[in-house]
DNA sequence: TAACTATTGGTATAGTTTATTATATATATT
DNA sequence: AATATATATAATAAACTATACCAATAGTTA
């Protein structure tokens, strides 16, 4: 399953021609491979050698690129990243974050939960994307 | 409606016995004042008078505080604060942030919205708190 | 007053992210 | 194949955000 991004990675780069660069790959394998959510520098870190020692933008760029085309997400409350366990574009993303063991489960949800569109109505406000983070305790935790 | 704010913090200091100290008292009527969330440093830089100077652990001491017991949030995705528009403490908090003109909205809703009860349940998690920022256009830049 | 706790003040540093400029690489065009 | 164009990387530096640490002080309690 963590294989499968990459693939699903290197076939999105060819079909929109997007190049599939060393550090996209490392940092994008480096994210799928990390069972909790990893911060810039952890990367920057992992990928010492196989980039060899890689400067902060290099890693920030890829992170970017993976972000913007909905590979990975990133998990404002912990500045870390996380890959996205969807396999299609979508405008929010759900997390449930552990406050014990720090692990992160990714949520999908197709659309804004209705209670929130109202609200959203009720403020005349036209919504774009979105982003949920719930805090709390998972199954082995609680 | 802001000197509410500050009047209520006053009373809750009495009621809990924290000290309404000058670094919380000033910057929780800076981020009050502020009509767009506003950011630690600037809030820093705001109270460069007032409190002769201060360096960054007294703003975000003073931050840290306010937010722990309700009284701002922070937008996680603009690492800003802003002052809470609810007179009781609350779980949860969502934000209607524009993309245009950067202003935010809060909406409060006292329940975690049952779609995301029910992911909760099927995750087997304990949801405790949660934030959710919604980008998009407010009704003056759509 | 002495002891204790909460809070502040200040230095230094850690951690996170971006701007900038130059260079290299891939793709398209001739 | 040579050239042009767009895309991406490399590296330095700096900007922005946040915390660890320790000493000093204010308020509280015994």
């Amino acid at each position: 399953m963590t294989r499968n991004l990459d693939k699903k990675a290197v076939q999105f780069c060819l079909e929109n021609q997007h190049r599939y660069t060393k550090p996209r790959q490392k940092v994008l394998s480096t994210i799928v491979k990390s069972k909790k959510p990893i911060k810039a520098y952890e990367i920057l870190e992992k990928l010492k050698r196989p980039l060899s020692n890689p400067k902060p933008p290099t890693i920030y760029r890829a992170i970017e690129f993976w972000v913007k085309h909905n590979f990975i997400h990133r998990i404002e409350s912990l500045n870390a990243y996380i890959a996205c366990v969807e396999n299609h574009l979508h405008k929010g993303s759900q997390f449930l974050i552990c406050i014990d063991c720090g692990k992160v489960i990714e949520s999908h949800l197709c659309e804004l939960p209705k209670i929130i569109k109202e609200t959203t109505l009720k403020n005349s406000f036209k919504p774009d994307s979105w982003n949920l983070e719930v805090n709390g305790r998972c199954i082995q935790c609680s």
